[in-house]
DNA sequence: TAAGGATATACGTATAGACAAATATAGAAA
DNA sequence: TTTCTATATTTGTCTATACGTATATCCTTA
């Protein structure tokens, strides 16, 4: 019950939605792609995803001077559900995909590490 | 973009989450059955009241002497996406269950203010 | 009008958490 | 080792909001 309320509170911040919506279409991205492209601090996006860790809806992997986040893999019916519906309610929300805009054009241009640099030889990606 | 993180904090409390999963069993709901199956201070109820109706999840209509509140119409998709999936996410909780069960218990033994006082004739009713 | 029940609000206190700025740490490369 | 880049954490400040207590308001009934 408690936890249902922690998951929530993990969703009703703008920038903790921003962040996962770059991660619902990317699967995956490091830290610095993120404070880029949504124009955040760099303590910012990093305690937004602490924060997110903590919630259990995301995890971290570092690949050598980078950490990469991805979507965790819900444990739970209710997260997984959530999360199912949120990828939805994400699409629904003009913002956001301004927010989307932003990320194919980094990858385009070459400034998404993550696309450019880390992973270059593929622009989708397998999980592990 | 904040709409829908201010819908998340609609949702990021326990005590709200506990009072809208009676409204989406029951559809209404006076403050002071609310107060009683949840055993909250009278003030906690009616705040968190407050806190939905501002949010748009609820709405009041006051009958006589008291106020029956009951689950808003949704006017924006999101919302209503959410809330349907709501009403799954909510069965799906033990200590939700539990609090239903109370609810059914007070219907029974006739301290149900709405069910019993306000509107005596039907358990089930149509929205006016 | 007075009284009482139902509901809302005001106030003070406590806590969570958002932010910026500064600092610390980890890994890569010189 | 030193340096640089990427990331995390600490600190201090500020705001939102949860709570209980006290008080106000609204409506019904005597």
């Amino acid at each position: 019950m408690r936890d249902l309320a922690n998951l929530f509170k993990a969703l009703c911040d703008e920038s903790r939605l921003r962040i996962l919506n770059l991660l619902v279409h990317t699967g995956e991205l490091c830290v610095c792609d993120m404070q880029r492209i949504l124009k955040f601090s760099q303590p910012k996006v990093s305690r937004h995803l602490t924060y997110l860790k903590n919630a259990g809806l995301v995890v971290d992997e570092r690949r050598g001077m980078w950490v990469i986040y991805s979507l965790a893999n819900a444990e739970d019916e209710t997260t997984k559900r959530l999360m199912k519906e949120l990828k939805d309610i994400f699409d629904l929300n003009p913002n956001l995909k301004e927010d989307l805009t932003q990320l194919k054009q980094a990858i385009k241009d070459g400034t998404c590490t993550t696309y450019c640099v880390i992973y270059p030889a593929k622009s989708k990606r397998k999980k592990k």
